[in-house]
DNA sequence: TGCCTATAGGTGCAACTTGCATATATCATC
DNA sequence: GATGATATATGCAAGTTGCACCTATAGGCA
C-alpha cells in the first residue's frame, strides 16, 4: 500500500497511485489485443498495437517486448515458445485471469482520465475563442517542452 | 527534428514525437492556469494544480517547482522574486506569448488523445459485455503493473 | 557456399525522470 | 528560542527509455 495519499481508497475514483510511468499506455493496449485476439506472438501485436495508440508517438519494438516481460512477471499474461512454422521460434502470449482484471481497472482509469481530459479541453478552449486569440498555423506542431534525445545530442 | 517518423509532420494528427514523459500532464495544467490567473506563484498554483489534475496521484510540489522552472528554460513563463506581503519570497509567474501557443499545441494533443482513449474505452467494454464478465469490485483498483516504491524498498 | 533480406526476440547503456528526504529562509505565535 | 506555516528549492537512489546493437532461423539467389 502506497504512503501517499489515495484519493480512490475513499472516494469512488480510480486509484493511479503508482502510475508513475505510462509506459505509452502500451500495457493497456496489449491486454486488450490479447484478450480480443485469444493469443498472440509479440511481433504480431507491434503491428496491432499502432492501430489502437493513444498518441502519434512510434512505439519501439523493445518497449513492446519489456512490456510484455513485466506482465509476464506480473501473472498478467503467460508465454510458451511457438516452434510451429517456418522462420525463428515466436513466443506465444495469453492473456491470465489476472491479466483480464488488470484490464478491466486499466479501463476504469482511462475511462476516468478521458474524461478529465476532454473537460479540461473544453474549458481552456471556452477561455481561449475570441477572434484575436487564435494561433496561427504553426508548422512544427510539438507541445512538449523538451527535446527529442536526438536533438538534443545533436546541438 | 527528431528522427523517427511522425505522423503529424505528414497527415494532419497533432504530433507527440517528443512525448517521452508525461509530467503526469502537469504542463499543461500549469500553462492554463498561468493563461486563466494572469500571473500566479508557485505556491498558490500547487492547490488549484489538484483541481485540474487528470488523475487522482498526488502531484509532488518538487515536480512542480521543476516544471516551472523547465517550462521557463524553455520560454513559456517567466518569473519575477516577489518581496512584497509577508513570509518568505515568492515567485511570482507569467505565461509568455509563445507559452501561450504550447497551451494551444497542448489542447489539441490532448483532444486527440482524450478521444483515441474514450473509442478504446467503449469497444473494450462493448467486448466485455455479458452477465459473467463482469470483474467483482476491486478492494485496490490499481491498475498498472508495478508496486510503489514505497513497497518495492519495504518487500 | 556466401550474401542478403525478412522475421522474431532480445540486451546494453547513457541520458533522463521521479519519489522521497532534506535544506534554506521568512515570519507569526507561543 | 522553539515550533509551525509558508515558499522554493536540491540530492540521490532507483527506475525508465530511446537508440544502437546482437543473436538466430529461414528463404532466395547468384
Amino acid at each position: 500500500m502506497p504512503t501517499r495519499t489515495c484519493l480512490r481508497h475513499g472516494n469512488g475514483h480510480p486509484c493511479t497511485c503508482a502510475m508513475g510511468n505510462l509506459y505509452r499506455f502500451v500495457e493497456p493496449v496489449l491486454l486488450f489485443l490479447l484478450k480480443q485476439k485469444g493469443q498472440a506472438h509479440g511481433y504480431e501485436l507491434a503491428t496491432d498495437l499502432r492501430k489502437y495508440a493513444f498518441t502519434d508517438a512510434e512505439i519501439e519494438v523493445s518497449a513492446l517486448y519489456r512490456t510484455l516481460r513485466q506482465l509476464e512477471q506480473n501473472d498478467c499474461v503467460t508465454s510458451e515458445w511457438d516452434v510451429e512454422g517456418s522462420g525463428p521460434a515466436r513466443r506465444l502470449y495469453k492473456l491470465t485471469s489476472h491479466g483480464k482484471e488488470h484490464l478491466e481497472e486499466w479501463i476504469t482509469v482511462l475511462a476516468h482520465m478521458s474524461e478529465s481530459m476532454s473537460r479540461f479541453v473544453r474549458e481552456a478552449r471556452s477561455r481561449t475563442s475570441g477572434p484575436d486569440s487564435k494561433v496561427g498555423a504553426t508548422r512544427s506542431l510539438r507541445p512538449f517542452a523538451g527535446r527529442t534525445r536526438a536533438e538534443r545530442t545533436a546541438g
